[in-house]
DNA sequence: TAATCATTCTAACATTTATTAGATTAATAG
DNA sequence: CTATTAATCTAATAAATGTTAGAATGATTA
């Protein structure tokens, strides 16, 4: 029995608890992070560069996300790497961000800046382009670096990290359109990659969607 | 384009805008608030009782939600009415509580205390439950203020506030199960209502879950 | 028109959090 | 066994946030 009308007390314990988990969503790099280990696991010093952060600051906000147990570790030799501790934790990612897209004027209008071509598939092309993609219609690109084409990716895609894209256009068809993701609508390596690719005359368009959203709708 | 190879400044604005809405849900009082808007509209003074902290905490409170655009406000009178912007807010919060528990053990050794008899209902029930409840079998029982269950309420629920329970048993069954809910897993009230229940002889259990909790599994 | 009520705004202080630097640990390489 | 590397821990400071008090706003009531 709670013993009292309204149990203050034991509330305010499981308030408490619940926003461990919010604040460890309240900081852009911590938000930052949770992306990156939503590509797959990542030693901190990775961490560290893909931020753009200091190893300590990348350090201290992963003690962070351990003490909300968010995220597992694990020791290879000299290197600790990082995951996330349930798939449960990307799908927040996602939710918190399309709230953030669908509230947040500001966002919209930076989101818009970055990719202002009308080009932009959105989510409900998504069957749409897995026929295509069945078909052999369109080539469906994972621009990210490799290894995190191989933890995960969409259905059909083909692997070109955005690094060696220059020098592997020879493997592209010039004739279908090729469709290029990276991590999810934060990262710009597949609006670089689309760039490239039509400076250099292949018909190419950019999916906002990452690993993350893609499964996280699949529901 | 982005125009280099990584868009640190594009990047940070962007993640800092989805922290906008992190920061909104890391506050365990601001949990308390979204949670009651999950019940419907309520006035500041409203939420401050509600919440038992001052009125000036609430305001403050409800500017972050505000600027946050999460919560929307409509005025009546001398009174202001607040509401949650967004259905989507509503499950984000029950998206976080729910992670929250099935991450913090700290938070399932709370709520296992305040409700350590095994005759709560857990989701799996859920058709179980709505199958006796048309059939009549069982009686599906709302103890939140009558204005919260005209906002909305589970299928089949009857409206009995706590408050009016004692006065009002005459009205429930002897011979049937009573399935009483409330706001959701983190108030108390339908676990009161149960052992008044009880004590007065009426075979009860509780309802873990609320409308907010009914509402977001329904996918 | 003055008085009252509900709420917000502003300013101030106390507490937390972010960030950086320096010392420490744990594993590997020489 | 020493040096090196990757990462953490501790401590310190700067910045942000929570909280409270007092003044101000906006609508209603007397």
């Amino acid at each position: 029995m709670t013993g009292m009308k309204n149990g203050r007390k034991i509330k305010d314990t499981l308030y408490e608890q619940v926003a461990r988990i919010g604040k460890a969503f309240s900081s852009p790099k911590r938000l930052e992070i949770i992306e990156l280990l939503c590509q797959g696991e990542k030693s901190v010093e990775r961490l560290a560069q893909e931020a753009s952060i200091s190893v300590k600051l990348v350090s201290a906000h992963l003690r962070e996300l351990r003490t909300a147990h968010l995220v597992e570790t694990r020791r290879e030799g000299k290197n600790i790497y990082y995951r996330l501790a349930d798939k449960a934790v990307a799908d927040l990612w996602v939710q918190v961000h399309t709230l953030a897209e669908n509230r947040l004027e500001e966002l919209q209008s930076a989101l818009q800046k970055i990719a202002s071509q009308p080009d932009d598939l959105v989510p409900s092309d998504r069957e749409k382009l897995m026929k295509a993609a069945r078909k052999g219609e369109v080539v469906v690109l994972d621009v990210r670096p490799a290894e995190e084409y191989l933890t995960a990716h969409l259905p059909f895609a083909r692997s070109i990290p955005l690094d060696e894209l220059r020098q592997r256009l020879s493997e592209l068809p010039r004739d279908r359109s090729i469709v290029a993701y990276c991590r999810g609508p934060y990262c710009l390596m597949a609006i670089d990659a689309v760039e490239l690719l039509k400076h250099e005359g292949y018909r190419a368009v950019h999916l906002r969607e990452g690993v993350a959203e893609w499964a996280s709708e699949e529901r």
